[in-house]
DNA sequence: AGTCTCCAGACCTTCTGTTA
DNA sequence: TAACAGAAGGTCTGGAGACT
């Protein structure tokens, strides 16, 4: 059962704090809970309403409208409009609510369904990349459980993973790419996707996955001597920490480029090597590769 | 103690629909 | 088309509790 702050609220479906305070004294929208000194607190279903409430707000429906359908009418209305209209925004909506009610079945079916509609690259840029941030801010105030968390990225593990062994396996003598993870970086949707992007490119890849010791990597690097080596910092090491991996990956790998991403580096700003090329996004990795 | 966040109320602006 | 009214939402202020 989750416990929704109204910031949180705001945060997860864009309508800010005041609206919905406003709403709820105007039109009691919601009647949140109070905590014992007079907070407002939300739960699972408040947050489903205000999600799909909001959708049809942004959609044009007044709230005067809204407020007059019962909870069954603003569902159907935002399944409704989520067949009619191609708004990206309806479906990161819509796989919240298919999350927080762990809802695995619908939120397999949606990805199947807009894996069609958009295209694999679209759906990952540009609806499950949006719904991932806005999944952290689930994390960050405990509001997504061990086994939530384990659903959605098995899922979407799962049609990453279908859609990477659906390219052809490049040539021998093509540029050879090697991506993995540092040890204790479990969270490999990112690098996934990146090896996704550089198998696209006719790249031969060498794909060793998550929490990779640094003595099996040389080992790697000198059997396949790869032109390019890609890795991901989802965790936050100390900085120092960090700029002694990268100084020795660089000096081990020396003629590869190696390309970095990933919150660690946003947060720690390292000193980069020659041969290091730090970047954003899959996009911008795909348009350096 | 200082800072942050939340609450509530008053007032203001903008938008939209209606009427003459 | 202009004037008006009502709805919706934004800004500001002051008070209170929570947190560091």
């Amino acid at each position: 059962m989750g416990k929704y702050s109204i910031k949180e609220l705001e945060r997860l479906s864009g309508i800010k704090a005041h609206t919905i305070r406003i709403w709820e004294k105007r039109h009691q929208l919601i009647e949140p809970q109070r905590t014992k000194t007079n907070i407002r607190y939300y739960s699972d279903d408040d947050l489903k309403k205000i999600i799909n409430v909001s959708v049809l707000n942004n959609n044009g429906v007044k709230i005067s409208r809204i407020v007059q359908l019962s909870l069954n009418e603003i569902n159907q209305q935002v399944a409704d409009l989520s067949e009619k209209e191609n708004s990206i925004d309806i479906y990161i909506e819509q796989l919240i609510v298919a999350l927080v009610d762990t809802d695995e079945e619908q939120f397999e079916k949606m990805l199947g369904h807009l894996t069609i509609k958009f295209g694999f690259e679209k759906m990952i840029l540009e609806i499950i990349y949006p719904f991932l941030e806005k999944i952290g801010v689930l994390w960050l105030t405990n509001n997504i459980t061990p086994a939530q968390e384990h659903f959605i990225t098995h899922l979407i593990r799962q049609k990453m993973i279908v859609a990477i062994d659906a390219l052809p396996l490049a040539p021998k003598e093509s540029t050879k790419a090697i991506l993995f993870l540092p040890e204790n970086e479990l969270h490999e949707l990112s690098l996934l996707f990146y090896y996704y992007i550089v198998k696209k490119k006719g790249i031969r890849t060498y794909y060793l996955g998550q929490t990779v010791p640094y003595s099996a990597l040389t080992s790697i690097f000198e059997v396949h001597k790869p032109q390019l080596v890609i890795t991901s910092f989802t965790t936050h090491p100390r900085a120092s920490e960090l700029q002694k991996f990268v100084d020795k990956l660089c000096a081990d790998c020396e003629s590869a480029k190696i390309f970095a991403t990933g919150y660690a580096l946003k947060k720690t700003p390292i000193t980069a090597p020659p041969n290091l090329i730090l970047f954003a996004n899959a996009l911008e990795l795909s348009q350096l590769v």
